[in-house]
RNA sequence: CGGGCAGUAGCGCAGUCAGGUUAGCGCACCUGCUUUGGGAGCAGGGGGUCGCCAGUUCGAAUCUGGCCUGCCCGACCA
């Protein structure tokens, strides 16, 4: 072997370490960004995933925020159970239309044909509203304000990790009202907390909206929705909340006594998020070299990484550890800071710097002889990779602590900022079906366009473009402004995008 | 569910067209030594019923059929 054929071989045999760049494949980089990051892994049964404990620790870190504006805003959570007789599915009829083809029966328990088959639930409306009903009585009973995090399947013919999986995990919020005023409110509230979720908590920057007649959950009067936009220009429906109406109240017979002593339906709402957010945060944030994690849902913060021969080792080690008992105790987003120190023997610094970029931690450290010697570190930032040095004392670890948890939310905030622009950038006015299918074609992202509000139109653009409508904006179109589709006069401006 | 591509060690692949000794290579893994500020080097070593099931054949990773799984495109989909 030559000294050339031997470097070739080097830089080849390189390339198939490292994931495919993002900038070339956004969607070959997602999948091998997901299994290297070991977030997650395909299980033996097609299009469900295996949570790892790194990925599902991001789902942790999602949960708890999510859970915490769910119970803030007055919700409590409980469990239903995973079966559904198939007698009760039946009863909303738009509604078990909707999910037949989805649904997953079990017909066999206890070694014997069950006389009843189960489905298993694609989501919990039915069995929670069967418990209602046996529960409510009075008008004092209500509201009702339930949730639950659960797994839910749906038989679906194609899937992704995350994005789409046969079984996922979520959170369904199920309430209850006296009067319909309330429960649109409701329905209004969640969606609003679900937008400050993604901006907020997982630096997503969404449009939020109300759904088209076709797009809507089956069973629903009204469904709300908001949707990230995916590097490639797909929307991505991220988190719905569904006004209910008197449907399943109706159908599952959940009555209360009035003031007045009079049988009134409740109304009802639902909304939930599943972990196809997640999905939708790593491949909006990560970068050619992998995950960039917003901080407040990265399960570790900091990675301290020491660097030294064998003789420094002891030295340099015990250096690492005074300065990660010392970050511990900073507060960040109100927990302790969360640092890890790499002290693997086997690996390298480089290779451990290449590691935790992967995996998308928020802030490094490097700690050697010279910066023990010069009483510093450097600190580096996973967005920018620019290298800072930070001011420590040795010996009693003094440090700028806050200078520390400011590069944190500086991260957060440059995140949430980036996504904002990009998109912004890609929500695109159209006035002509022309333009329309250009952007669309091109995958730029949202066209926002005059619709005349009939599902006819709808489906002709789908057909014709594979753009849907992702949800109806709020502002109405102007006087006189006519259908891009069909010239007739125009009832609605709608974000249309081809979607996940 | 339709069209296309793929499945050989943990990962990436060669071998398959033209069936024939112990199925190779790189990375990873284990041991030792040397290394350590951007994916280390050398030496030694372990690991594979060739996706699964049938069939053809004296003989199948290789040929035939069926099935399963993944990826891309479409259809479907809260």
């Amino acid at each position: 072997m030559t000294c050339n054929g031997g470097l070739a071989r080097v830089a080849k045999k390189d390339e198939k370490r490292f994931i495919t760049p993002k900038s070339e494949d956004a969607s070959q980089w997602y999948t091998d960004v997901i299994l290297q990051a070991e977030l997650a892994d395909y299980s033996p049964v097609r299009g469900c995933q295996v949570y790892r404990p790194y990925g599902f620790a991001i789902w942790e870190k999602i949960k708890a925020h999510l859970n915490g504006r769910i119970i803030a805003t007055g919700h409590e959570n409980c469990y239903y159970p995973l079966f559904i007789p198939k007698s009760l599915l039946d009863k909303e009829a738009e509604h078990v239309e909707g999910f037949a083809p989805e649904v997953a029966w079990v017909t066999h328990g206890g070694g014997k044909q069950l006389d009843e088959p189960l489905a298993i639930r694609p989501t919990s409306e039915v069995v929670i509203g069967v418990m209602w009903a046996k529960w409510l009585q009075s008008y004092r009973d209500l509201p009702i304000l339930h949730n639950q995090w659960a797994n839910v399947v749906r038989w679906e013919k194609a899937t992704r990790p995350f994005l789409r999986t046969l079984e996922f995990l979520w959170q369904e919020g199920h309430t209850a009202h006296r009067t319909e005023a309330e429960a649109r409110a409701e329905t209004a509230k969640m969606l609003e907390q679900y937008r400050r979720h993604a901006g907020e908590d997982l630096a997503l920057f969404v449009i939020d909206g109300i759904k088209s007649e076709s797009e809507k959950f089956a069973g629903a009067v009204e469904t709300y929705g908001i949707e990230a936009m995916m590097p490639d220009g797909k929307a991505l429906q991220s988190g719905t909340s569904h006004f209910l109406g008197q449907n399943f109240a109706k159908a599952y017979d959940i009555k209360y006594l009035e003031e007045d002593n009079t049988e009134q339906y409740v109304w009802t709402t639902s909304w939930g998020v599943s972990h196809r957010i997640m999905g939708g945060m790593l491949m909006a944030h990560g970068d050619d070299k992998g995950l960039i994690l917003p901080p407040k849902v990265a399960p570790v913060h900091v990675v301290i990484v020491p660097i030294a021969r064998d003789d420094d080792r002891p030295l340099v080690l015990e250096k690492c550890q005074g300065l990660a008992r010392r970050l511990r105790e900073v507060v960040y987003d109100g927990a302790a800071l969360s640092v890890k120190v790499d002290d693997r023997e086997e690996f390298r610094p480089g290779y451990k710097f290449a590691h935790w970029e992967l995996r998308g931690v928020p802030l490094r450290i490097e700690v050697g002889p010279r910066d023990i010697e010069g009483s510093t570190c450097i600190i580096v930032d996973r967005l920018s990779g620019a290298k800072h040095e930070l001011q420590v004392d040795y010996a009693t670890y003094e440090l700028d602590a806050e200078s520390v948890s400011a590069k944190l939310e500086n991260l957060q905030a440059a995140l949430y900022a980036r996504s904002r622009e990009e998109v912004m950038g890609r929500i695109h006015e159209v006035e002509s079906y022309e333009e329309f299918k250009q952007v669309i074609a091109e995958g730029r992202g949202f066209a926002l366009a005059a619709w005349d509000g009939t599902a006819e139109t709808e489906q002709r653009v789908k057909e014709e473009t594979s753009a849907t409508t992702r949800v109806i904006a709020a502002e109405p179109p102007g006087h006189n402004v006519k259908c891009l589709f069909s010239g007739g006069p125009a009832r609605y401006r709608a974000y249309f995008a081809a979607s996940y």
